[in-house]
DNA sequence: GTTAAGATTCCG
DNA sequence: GGAATCTTAACG
């Protein structure tokens, strides 16, 4: 089994369509506050990118909540939606060019509402460093993961252009045993 | 200050 | 299909 090593900020400080794809695979690691670690593969993910894409949150431009977007990658962005879950989002990209991924669903844990609500994480990791912080970090080898393309979920409100997208990457084929591969060889309706 | 809507999830 | 639940952005 090969050795796995944390990434670091020459990951994150690429475009964010670069960095998207590779997120496939690693896994996401929480150290709790009582020393337990959680440790899972990441399985789908979103890419958000520029204050052009009408369906990012930096389409609005520069606010308290979309500043931390504009910070050179490798920090986090969360925010709350629907007043009861926390999105996890990680920032890419070089200074003053707004980019995030959002993390929508890890091996045993799908859907972005469901990651934050089980591995604890809240509004208080907005900007905390995913190289240093020692909360929450990203591990992986070289190896290159499988993945699909689809449209982002939930961006009907973007327009056309950019509603249509096919920002969102998607593990292919699915990790054994997982929800999606059961999925994958379904009935098909 | 008020208001509409949201990168969701769960139940029926 | 609809409720839960509250921050954000837009407007005044």
């Amino acid at each position: 089994m090969k050795a796995l090593h944390k990434l670091d900020h020459s990951f994150y400080q690429r475009d964010v369509l670069e960095v998207a794809p590779d997120l496939i695979g690693k896994y996401l690691v929480r150290k709790h506050s009582n020393g337990r670690l959680f440790r899972n593969r990441i399985t789908e993910v979103e890419a958000y990118r520029g204050e052009e894409d009408q369906a990012c949150h930096a389409s609005k431009g520069r606010t308290s909540r979309t500043e931390i977007m504009y910070h050179k990658g490798g920090v986090i962005y969360v925010y709350l939606i629907y007043g009861m879950y926390w999105m996890l989002n990680f920032v890419t990209g070089m200074e003053n060019i707004p980019q995030a991924i959002l993390i929508r669903s890890l091996e045993n844990i799908p859907g972005p509402g469901r990651i934050t609500r089980e591995l604890e994480i809240d509004g208080s990791f907005y900007g905390i460093s995913l190289i240093s912080s020692g909360k929450i970090w990203l591990e992986g080898h070289h190896e290159k993961y499988g993945f699909i393309t689809k449209t982002r979920i939930g961006v009907d409100y973007a327009g056309e252009v950019w509603k249509n997208k096919q920002w969102r990457f998607v593990m292919d084929p699915p990790p054994f045993g997982s929800p999606l591969s059961r999925e994958r060889g379904g009935t098909g309706g």
